[in-house]
DNA sequence: AAACGCGCTTAAGGTTTGCTTAAGCCGGAA
DNA sequence: TTCCGGCTTAAGCAAACCTTAAGCGCGTTT
């Protein structure tokens, strides 16, 4: 864990600093012109932030790194403590907003759900070779490309990229598509498996003789 | 968005109610065990809990709640000012802790940012190509103009943004306009789709068959 | 070698899903 | 009350999608 503690006070930054150096990798810096040269060297975890620098505003700073897309935890530690810069501060990108003076064991507590939260952020997605499948926003992607299945091509899809490159039954992907019920007799999943060939490349889908299919990763 | 309010104070219950409902869909509930069975039932995108409750201590359920992997981000609203309290709130798993009395406006401004931060995104200002989303204002705009929507429209557009350009389930939009109960058993979402359609351009927001929508930047 | 079985490839219906319209309904504002 | 904007319903229509079926190729079995 690696922060990136942003004050211009001697006195606090330097207790801040050993108070922060005990638990993680800490860079201090006193102004925002280091500031930004240190945030486009290092990649923080976290970002503690003061309002009130010498050479500029912090808010108007977190505002332009937002804007270039920069998603960094960032906690606004000042003693601007009016309602409207908390607002602002927050409404500007700021994950949390701490008015000085604080106590230090909040300071941490409130850096660990920041740190956590970017932690628990990893979405589970699987890939086999180039293929890759992001399960929470249904979507499927060749190399950097999205690709648009059919449903019956999606769930076949699925199924076959959970179980990387290991074979696949063909009664497991007929359940998948019609349930346990109704048989469906006729050779719908080679079509559907046809039409995955021909988007995927000839060779990504391996027919396992007399059992099903397989992906493979290039 | 779609809120879960746990107070059992009636006054301040009520206050919060309605400011919360003039942004957001919200469900208040009065104690613990009520607010399990809400909680088990619908989805919601944030959750704001008083710890003194009648029935039992917030705190407790929330660890249970984090134990058992549950992910939805939790603002602490409590008259427990403590040191101890806040570090021990925070620890447990919850993302923010306000202590009474405090300003409306903040409130609202730190849920902004448990939003935004559960869609994966920093920004306080969404965008998909040209057309962008002040959430701090509810304000849409295509390029700088600003767009005038109806309620529904309103609702579907600000979850398909803050998706990016993702693809959102039908379910999940539908839960946004009615929740999980009544059914509203019609094409309605497809009406306000193409309603939406006519005001962003008809390619804007992309129909994913069997799954949902998927708004594009151009 | 010949026959068979399994899977591939196509193209043609048939079905489902979603789009588009327009009309009626409801609730709030004048 | 009437008026108005927005919401829902329903029906016709278009497009995407699924299934069927028939012919073909290739490896395996007889």
């Amino acid at each position: 864990m690696f922060l990136l503690l942003v004050e211009d006070d001697l006195n606090l930054g330097n207790a801040l600093f050993k108070l922060l150096k005990q638990h993680y990798r800490v860079h201090w810096v006193r102004n925002l012109e280091s500031a930004k040269s240190h945030f486009a060297t290092a990649d923080y975890d976290v970002m503690l932030l003061d309002l009130g620098l010498p050479d500029g505003d912090g808010v108007d700073w977190l505002q332009s790194l937002r804007a270039d897309n920069c998603n960094t935890p960032v906690l606004i530690v000042t003693a601007r403590d009016g309602l409207d810069d908390r607002v602002k501060g927050l409404d500007t990108g700021a994950d949390d907003y701490l008015v000085k003076p604080f106590e230090p064991e909040e300071l941490l507590a409130r850096i660990r759900v920041l740190l956590r939260r970017k932690s628990g952020r990893a979405q589970p997605r699987f890939a086999v070779g180039n293929l890759s499948f992001a399960a929470d926003s249904h979507q499927f992607f060749l190399g950097d490309e999205p690709i648009s299945l059919s449903p019956k091509e999606h769930q076949i899809l699925a199924v076959l990229i959970q179980a990387g490159e290991k074979p696949v039954s063909r009664e497991r992907l007929m359940q998948q598509l019609y349930g346990l019920g109704d048989g469906v007799d006729s050779n719908t999943l080679e079509v559907h498996v046809y039409g995955l060939r021909r988007l995927l490349g000839k060779n990504r889908i391996e027919t396992v003789r007399g059992f099903g299919y397989r992906l493979v990763g290039e």
